[in-house]
DNA sequence: TTGTAAGCGTTATCAT
DNA sequence: ATGATAACGCTTACAA
């Protein structure tokens, strides 16, 4: 009986079930979409039909019928990044369950990449989108614009919310890397040094890493102290941060203490510092960003800023499920970090 | 002019690419699939039809038609595990500019909610999968037979091989656990230990550390040399390690030998024994799994097992793309671990 | 090299 | 509570 047609998957589709329930496809259809507008025993029928035929919905067809895709896309700008890794975990974790897929795209910190996944990204018409960082190419600036205004919520994550001069900007969720910056070096001014230095990462296109470095001299120049900036060499993070480090002690006088783009630049000086029988009390005292696990695991410990890795996730996810059903735009939020002190930066006495 | 219908994007469609540049709609799309097949003068015309009217395609519209999805998706157990991330980033990577995008689903290394995950997938028909590890529920398997059968290439990363006795088993990209497991005890075998121990980690579903385990039991038994077994607590990975590891020390005669499941675990338990005063060459020995970024951190440095955790994505995204391609079942791949020898396993004298 | 006709499997709209 | 009909935007098969 070769009932097969010369087209199609195959797979038993609405009409099957239908035909096996004695209904139409629409009631099918609404078994799925809406079970409370069938009678009880209509319903029962359909349910023993689509174990019977083992009918699975078509996604393409119903998306192309409603208009509705049910992807949620993300672009971040690497996976491996342990942070990025942690904020898709929590992001997947906040839209398991939701009825809407992840889709993954990484941008490598170009803006060029970014651009061109957007544009892949728009013929699936995503019913959302989450962004890393509020700047973007011009020309995807434009997409993302006509995107939202057909009303596509568009979160944007690892960034400072939106301040009340950009009112059209899209939600974002994070918090203001200057700022971090800033107290990055506010904290070690207090701490009683005078003379400090940062160690910058080697990623150009970090734009955050960079805010976050100008914040830091900018509330050093504020009161008055001496600061001294390396950028680290690309390559191993560790060996980088030794590098950077060294850069910064050999020229006479030293800081006093130094900052870092990330805990793995720190991580790797601080290694260096112990090995040499540096003690804590003498040499200089050293801050990370990001709060990786490894800061914990260092003796002294490394002291470092906690960022909200997962919870940028989820937050995300809600903001963007919150939007999807009741049609506003999605809400950013601010979330908060924390300067965790630990055995790095001791209290100078 | 009113001329949108009541339904759809309001984007513009091949239609109106197609009146914009004198062609019909079909001329249009070969400009998109086979550029060749049309005349120079034509796709020139079409291109800048295509430019004047902002054509993006509509990606559910061709899947619908063609049958064929685009979409490549990845089942993995976290994605915040480094591991994992790796891969995962090393996929995305290899299915970059491919014309398939990828969709992330987490396991929560739970066998029924990688079922749950995969039948909601099938909705997607996916145009190939890639899940992690070999065993699945009953229903999943059956549910990846059938979609192997209609052609769709499976490939499962992080495990073994297909054996001989495996005729039907997927594509499989990565290595043996239980063989590694037997290297790890073999390893501290040569290097003089007699009584070794073993920290497994806290999850239960996790059998690729089961695995690893029972090899580095087996080749310990084989070697008559005695084995103490825990089993680490929930929780944070280094304390866990720690205190396991105390539990081995607690008892006498203890093991000069520590073998983990993983490299976080024998972090914990190295920082400690360090910062106990410990000397490498006096203390148990310490072997991790996994080569984190922290083992080369440590002080003397952690020795582990390094995986090739981009490698097998990167390779998963090969295969499958040449299964898509030539039509052919995707292939499997066996790659290598390397022992590390580093300062936690010194050579007894 | 280009076109015509006929779906792909679903949902929206309007009836009953 | 259920159904008939007409899209949704594209690709396949077959013609010319």
């Amino acid at each position: 009986m070769s009932r097969r047609p010369r087209r199609g998957h195959g797979r038993p589709t609405l009409d099957d079930v239908a035909q096996a329930a004695g209904v139409t496809r629409i009631t099918v259809s609404r078994f799925f979409h809406s079970p409370d507008k069938l009678a009880p025993e209509t319903a029962a029928r359909v349910r023993a039909a689509v174990d019977e035929v083992g009918y699975v919905p078509n996604a393409q067809a119903g998306q192309l019928a409603s208009g509705r895709s049910r992807v949620v896309a993300a672009l971040v700008p690497n996976l491996g990044y342990s942070i990025f890794a942690e904020t898709i975990q929590g992001l997947s974790e906040g839209l398991m369950d939701s009825g809407y897929e992840l889709m993954l795209m990484p941008t490598a910190y170009s803006l060029e990449r970014e651009e061109r996944q957007l544009r892949a990204l728009l013929a699936w018409s995503p019913s959302g989108l989450v962004l890393t960082g509020r700047r973007h190419s011009a020309a995807a600036e434009q997409l993302l614009n006509g995107l939202r205004e057909q009303g596509t919520p568009v979160v944007e994550i690892w960034d400072r919310p939106e301040a009340q001069d950009e009112p059209d900007a899209p939600a974002r969720i994070g918090f203001d890397h200057r700022e971090i910056g800033m107290r990055m070096a506010r904290h070690l001014l207090e701490l009683g040094h005078r003379h400090l230095g940062y160690v910058d990462n080697p990623v150009a296109e970090d734009y955050r890493a960079r805010e976050r470095r100008a914040g830091f001299a900018a509330a050093a120049a504020q009161a008055g102290a001496r600061l001294d900036e390396v950028q680290a060499p690309p390559g191993d993070s560790f060996d980088s941060g030794r590098w950077a480090l060294q850069q910064l002690l050999a020229r006479p006088p030293a800081p006093s203490a130094v900052a870092f783009a990330n805990d793995l630049l720190a991580a790797g000086a601080w290694v260096d510092l112990q090995a040499l029988g540096s003690s804590p009390s003498a040499g200089p005292a050293l801050l990370g960003f990001g709060d990786f696990p490894i800061s914990r695991q260092l003796r002294p410990m490394l002291s470092t800023v906690h960022t909200p890795n997962a919870e940028i996730g989820r937050s995300a996810a809600r903001s963007l499920l919150a939007a999807l059903q009741s049609g506003a735009a999605p809400e950013g939020q601010a979330l908060a970090c924390e300067l965790v002190e630990r055995g790095s930066t001791p209290r100078r006495t």
